[in-house]
DNA sequence: TATTGTTATACTCTATAACTATA
DNA sequence: TATAGTTATAGAGTATAACAATA
């Protein structure tokens, strides 16, 4: 691929047009995408989408959902923490923490224990079967995922997108 | 395993820390985000999920969401299609794409009409108030949402963005 | 009285099977 | 037989209210 050197340098490398069928025949001929084509938030819908996609394809070995590494992810960096606080922190509200915490330990990947100081709280700690499996998945995120996409984007591309996206999140 | 230890191209995430509560007063402090700040997926999903909050919000006044304003921008540049055709190329399945026209078509925005060519089809055009209504959205978008991207980002890396989605949508 | 985890519930999206009327 | 639109339905994801235990 024609890997860009800066960010603003990426062209949209338009896809070849197809000529549409000279012969006045062809009835199904391909459909105009028109403004759509500069709609941002209907490419970001889409690429969120096929992201995902491939997230769950690349990480199948380790059956993990992009929400449920993300809660691995937040319980390996924060242990001790409880539901309230990994849930909010991810946008999940905690009625519907329970369900995805209730499969994660029932699976033995993560474990609640209620807290001495405050006896409402559950405390949350991955297990040692926890942390094996978000290893494995990292790895295979890293590897079969991000790597693919870093390869279609190119490395500094990709920092770029993610710096975008992380501020589009935090300041729009 | 640490992240922070050799990799060249990482860059730290944060190169001075910022005090950790020293004393042990903050009961409430911050948690980490950790490596889910490099997850290219979640800021994927966090960044789409306040673009789609935005548009809703600034395109209020005509009451469209971002499925429904595809659709019109679709019909528009597209008149005569039948339904399957322009709901596979919004990746909407036939059959969740029935309730979305009825909605807009008794909102008076669109109208279905059986092809005389094969009467199981039904030939999908915009209505005058579809154009007008459309036309309004339209302006709402650009002036109140993506002018506002715009300058978050910059234009050039406003297009670079679009790009980068748009190419991970179509050939990742 | 307020908060944590929980249940119940509802509403939207998405996905599949099957029906009808046409072809 | 196959296709277009449709219905029914089921599953995720997401949202709010309310309850028991605890503070």
């Amino acid at each position: 691929m024609t890997a860009s050197k800066t960010a603003a340098a990426v062209k949209p490398a338009r896809a070849a047009r197809k000529e549409p069928p000279a012969e006045a025949a062809a009835e199904t001929s391909e459909l105009m995408m028109g403004e759509l084509s500069e709609l941002l938030g209907y490419a970001l819908k889409r690429a969120q989408l096929r992201v995902f996609e491939d997230f769950l394809q690349s990480v199948a070995p380790v059956q993990l959902t992009p929400a449920q590494f993300s809660v691995l992810l937040l319980l390996d960096a924060n242990p001790g923490r409880n539901q309230t606080e990994i849930a909010t922190t991810l946008g999940i509200l905690r009625p519907n923490f329970v369900a995805m915490l209730d499969a994660l330990e029932s699976r033995g990947l993560c474990q609640r224990t209620r807290s001495p100081s405050d006896r409402r709280s559950h405390i949350l700690m991955l297990t040692d079967k926890g942390r094996a499996t978000l290893a494995r998945a990292k790895k295979l995120v890293a590897t079969r995922h991000e790597a693919r996409l870093t390869e279609l984007l190119g490395r500094d591309n990709s920092e770029a997108l993610l710096a975008m996206l992380a501020k589009i999140a935090r300041e729009f």
